[in-house]
DNA sequence: CAGTTCATGTAACACTATATCCTTCTGCGT
DNA sequence: ACGCAGAAGGATATAGTGTTACATGAACTG
């Protein structure tokens, strides 16, 4: 399993700089925090959450867009992912790994289940290319219910 | 095969009406409109698009807040589907059958192919499940280009 | 030091979705 | 007929999400 390892924290911020850097993008203040935001908010976060955590902690107001371009530039260099069906953003704990992941969502707590799945994505762009399309990103999240909220 | 068809046209407006009606829902004028709007619109829709083809059709201004009304309810009885990652909606062809379906989105055309394939999604909701995910829900959208246009 | 490139700021705007309250219509029981 | 209850839709406001166009600033490069 080299290369697969799950960050958190400082070092989680450490891995998601160098792959910035390593992609020849720059790591700078402004990226820096709305990675932090996004990391520490621990959970699925959209735009404009993270535009106010950071606003706050610097006291100066960013602009959605700003946050936007950053957050693309993100999801772009797989340091965070795009939560298709909540408009939202997690801060991705493997940077190393690409995978088309898959996300979990629970509609009572709201929280989020990373999974990576090779086989089944692979199914479903191989499914995809049986009827001629040319799969490029496979959004496959379900909604449902955690085990702790099942309970 | 029995009880799979896809409809089209004024067949599909009836099959919907009947689906419908069996479930004890009325088919009202704005209702029917609604489903036609969005039958014509021959491909993905949003809210606002069958809004704005609505309020032309009878004249009258329908407000956004009624189509998605009955858009919900479209949806909750299957005459409809949401496609999530592009916040629209497509009339559903047959509308008997109760799937976990998944769309092909072309991102030049903006067209959307429709496939069922009960194999994949119950991958999709054992994968959850084995988890401890109790899955409501797949969402399985995979972004791309579609034959005409990769050519 | 001018020219270029990339990052960010500012402001306005467009699109998507929901909340609240109200009116109308319809069916139903008496 | 009357009055009621429930469902459908209308009116208005507001919240949330995302983009565009253009200006500024900072850093590198010749």
């Amino acid at each position: 399993m080299t290369g697969h390892h799950e960050y958190q924290g400082q070092a989680l911020t450490e891995a998601a700089k160098g792959a910035l850097v390593n992609a020849g993008e720059q790591w700078t203040e402004m990226r820096a925090q709305i990675f932090d935001a996004l990391a520490q908010a621990g959970g699925p976060a959209s735009a404009y959450d993270v535009a106010d955590a950071v606003s706050k902690n610097r006291g100066k107001r960013v602009a959605p867009n700003s946050v936007y371009r950053i957050l693309d530039l993100f999801v772009a260099n797989n340091i965070a992912k795009r939560v298709e069906t909540q408009n939202a953003y997690i801060a991705n704990a493997h940077p190393e790994c690409v995978h088309d992941c898959i996300f979990l969502i629970c509609q009572d707590c709201g929280g989020i289940t990373h999974l990576d799945d090779d086989d089944l994505a692979n199914s479903m762009r191989a499914r995809a290319a049986g009827t001629g399309f040319r799969p490029d990103n496979p959004v496959m999240e379900v909604r449902g219910t955690c085990e702790s909220c099942a309970a």
